[in-house]
Formats: C-alpha cells, sequence, structure tokens
DNA sequence: TCCTCCGTGCCACATTGTGGAACGCTATGC
DNA sequence: GCATAGCGTTCCACAATGTGGCACGGAGGA
C-alpha cells in the first residue's frame, strides 16, 4: 500500500504552503528530490488546480484557492466556525488576550481552526493549523474530559509524552485532572506543553454531549494570575455555551 | 505529463470533501472505479494525514485537519483573514445583509474565503470555498478594474459566459462597466449569475494598488432597493479601505 | 441457514512515473 | 562582450509502480 508519488506529491503540497511562493529550485534542496520529478509533481498539482504559479514570478509557485473548498468534518457547512466568531470577539475584548478556536483530530491531536488576537505587545502565536497534544494542553484535556473512557485509555496506552515539569504523564494524574475538568468546567496549562504559555479552555459539546471543539484563551505566564482564574474559567465556559447554542439556532 | 495517480487522489479527496463522511462504496460509484483503486487512495490519503475514518462509523472517510495548515497565499499568516473580520462585522451589523471576503484565484475565479452572516430569514447563501466567474459578478469585477489591462483582454478573449439576461458578455459593455466601478469605487451585480442575487463589492487593495482580496454585501433581490446603492456603496468601499489599512498595522 | 452486499487483501501484468542528461534562458562576473 | 553559473524546462529508455480482477470474511437481511 505504497502510492509514493501521491504521498510525495502531498508531502510537496504541503512544503509550498510553508514556503510560498516558491521556485522548483528550493523544492528540490528542501526534499533532495530530482528536479524533474519535483517539476512534474508541481505541474500536476497545478493542473489539478492545487497550485498555481505566482502572479509577479511566474517561476514561484504558491497554493491556489481550491484547497478551501476542501474543509475538515468538524466545520462542515462552517456552522461551528461562524457560531464561534462573535462570542469570541466578545470573549477578546472582555480579556484582551488571543482566544483560540481548535477541533480534535482524531482525538490524535488538537488543531487550530481560528483566531482572535489580543492587543498587547507581547502575546503567544499559534498559527491556523497548528497542531498540539491532547493530554499536556488546556485545549486537549478541555476535549478529553469529554471522551469516552475507552478512548483517553488508548491514548494513555500509546504513551505520554513530557514537554515541561508540570506535564501529566501518567494515568493517574490525567485522570484526577479531567475529573476536575468536568467540576469546574474549564481546563488550564500552567507551561505543560510550551514553555511560557498558559491556558484556559472549555469544551463546546454537541447535543449528545460530545466535544466538537473548544475555545481557549491564551496567555503568557507573565500575564498569567491565578487569582483570576475563576473569573477566567467562568467567562471561557459561557462563551463554549454561548458558541454551542448558536451553531444549533443558526 | 499525466501523473494520473495523483490527480485521481485529489479528485477523491474532493470528492470525499463534499460527501463526507462517506464509505468506499459510494466512491466506487461516483467515480465509476475498481473498489481496490478507490480503497488504496484513501488509505494512502489517510496515512499522509489528509484523510480520517469516521469516529463513529470507521468505514466512513471525512476530511482530517491537516489540510488547515494548507492555505492560500493570500491567507497567509492570516493578516488579510484577520484584519476583514471585524470590519466585516460592523458592515453587516449596519445593514444586516450577508458579507463574503473573496480572493481572485489567479484571475480566473473568485473564491468565498470567509462570511458573516445576516440575521433574515431568508439569505443569500454561498459556502467558503464556493468560486464565481469574474466577469458576471460584483466580487469579481471588482477586481477585474483594478487589474492589469492585459489580464482583462485575456479573460474576454476566454469567452464571457452568459448566466443571466444582464450578465455582460461583450468586451465593451464589460470595459463601460470597469470604468464605472472604478469611478464609483465599488461594483454591483443585479442577477448576473445567479437568479435573485445581487451584490455590492470592493476591492481591497494593497499598497501596490494590485486587488488582493474584495468585501461584499450579497442579499436577495427582493431586498435590493436601487435608492440605497451609493448608500450601500459608500459603506462597502469604506470597509474595503479600513480592511486594507488594518492589514498594514498588523 | 442461506444469501447478498460491502470492506478488505492479494498478485501477475503493463502502464506509469522516474531521474539522469541535455537544452535554452537570464544574470553575473571577468 | 564573452564566458560561466545557475535556473526552469523538456526528453526518453527503463523498471518500478500502481492497476484492477478476483477472492476472502464478516455483517445484515430474508
Amino acid at each position: 500500500m505504497e502510492m509514493k508519488s501521491v504521498t510525495r506529491s502531498l508531502r510537496i503540497l504541503e512544503a509550498v504552503a510553508q514556503h510560498q511562493p516558491v521556485t522548483v529550485g528550493e523544492l528540490t534542496k528542501l526534499f533532495g528530490l530530482p528536479k524533474s520529478t519535483v517539476q512534474r509533481t508541481l505541474v500536476t498539482l497545478n493542473e489539478a488546480g492545487w497550485l498555481r504559479a505566482n502572479r509577479k514570478d511566474t517561476t514561484r509557485w504558491e497554493i491556489g484557492a481550491r484547497v478551501l473548498a476542501v474543509r475538515p468534518a468538524a466545520l462542515q457547512g462552517s456552522s461551528l466556525f461562524a457560531a464561534a466568531r462573535e462570542p469570541m470577539i466578545r470573549l477578546r475584548d472582555a480579556v484582551n488576550e488571543t482566544i483560540h478556536l481548535s477541533v480534535p483530530d482524531a482525538l490524535q491531536c488538537m488543531v487550530v481552526v481560528d483566531r482572535v488576537d489580543c492587543t498587547h505587545a507581547v502575546r503567544t502565536f499559534h498559527a491556523i493549523g497548528d497542531t498540539s497534544p491532547l493530554h499536556a494542553t488546556a485545549t486537549g484535556r478541555a476535549v478529553l474530559a469529554y471522551a469516552p473512557r475507552a478512548d483517553v485509555d488508548e491514548l494513555v496506552a500509546r504513551g505520554l509524552e513530557r514537554f515541561g515539569e508540570a506535564t501529566p504523564v501518567d494515568a493517574e494524574t490525567l485522570r484526577l485532572e479531567l475529573d476536575r475538568v468536568r467540576a469546574d468546567g474549564y481546563s488550564v496549562n500552567r507551561n505543560q506543553y510550551r514553555p511560557d504559555v498558559c491556558a484556559v479552555a472549555a469544551a463546546i459539546l454537541d447535543e449528545g454531549g460530545t466535544p466538537l471543539a473548544t475555545v481557549a484563551v491564551s496567555m503568557p505566564e507573565s500575564r498569567y494570575d491565578a487569582e483570576r482564574l475563576p473569573e477566567l474559567g467562568r467567562l471561557v465556559g459561557e462563551t463554549a455555551q454561548e458558541i454551542a447554542a448558536r451553531r444549533l439556532g443558526a
């Protein structure tokens, strides 16, 4: 089950996305592949509408708009996306910190799908499309807290990587934390994944109680204040509930 | 320059996006391809992280979140996207009609990249990722008005399809209309592409005067009012300028 | 229980993609 | 102004690669 050419084409597509606008030569160096192979792949992707030549420098390639029609199931019809937008802005206005909307990808990782920035000169930064581990982040644990027990067990069985001193790496610590999240209605991350990054998150649940996504307030440790935590948690939780309600109303 | 397997894989990927969550059998019927071929392709796309098995029915496939990391150049770093968000919401609040943010794809078509909905029971609907022809829509002509003359000529040479009675299909009509757009600062579409759909659009220009994107107010004909047009045009134009200014500020 | 339908796995075949080499162009430097 | 270097592009013989008919096993219905 190989399909080498397909796998390679997708890798090249991803590389173009990261480095656009990019030339054939740059890509050959990046992959160590023959020029003709890369060139052929680019032309094929272009013919399929996924790539296009830059308007100013026609030997540079960039991602075509076609990819926008291909969206993850969680965003289908973009009801979640549209529903989340205004509550996220209000939350940002209330706390002036960067707000993230994230969805779980097959319970393997979380993916940032939208962001509203704060106005501080120093901010946390996560690009749309960035991924993060489930057990080590506020956003991930907000989802895990409402996931089936079996899925959490499976995740634990695969092993919990340590990213910082406070990262929960054994099953018991994680389970206790998830109990706390369910009790409080929000999850917290203090330097457990990226150093100096803290976050407070809450899950957006569908009608059946399945976690679809999360909203999170993300800030540098320098602005994290334990005393503000209950207040922050309440705001984030309310925002999550409002998004869930709006999603159904639309 | 073929790469049949790559082209086919991308087609299948797009089909999955449209029909997710979808089974192998449904796809074989859709394409008339052997089961094993479709199956192999799905497994490959899955291994590459672009597809995921549905959590509830593991024989159904859906798009994975990985695709979000692959974004068109116009949205890179999402500066345009983020800059547009709040002005779009304000415009929606001012007119209570659906607002679209669109980008041109290689001067071949316009692609909807973001949307803010109005509250009316009857609305126009365009999904994110939807495309539309340049000559027949307000959004397309807002871009064409600021595109190089040569590009407009090329477009005309390829032929202007007629979608409705009022669609501009000859070069002269189109050129006069583009002159008007430049003079007024906004473009108008009244049933020229989709029946019963009207829109007013303005281009978002970069520092060099190149059109990057458009903002548009879209409404059913029943709510279109010629007397409101100058007012609408002014609002849309101001929003476009505000987005352009914010994009540079960030 | 039998039958059908569907997702999955297998393998001989030849179609398909591969990549080294050569071409033509532009920019740089002597 | 000529030589050189570096680039994107094109070509083609070779064989590695994907193909698709077939068969398996399990789920659901009659």
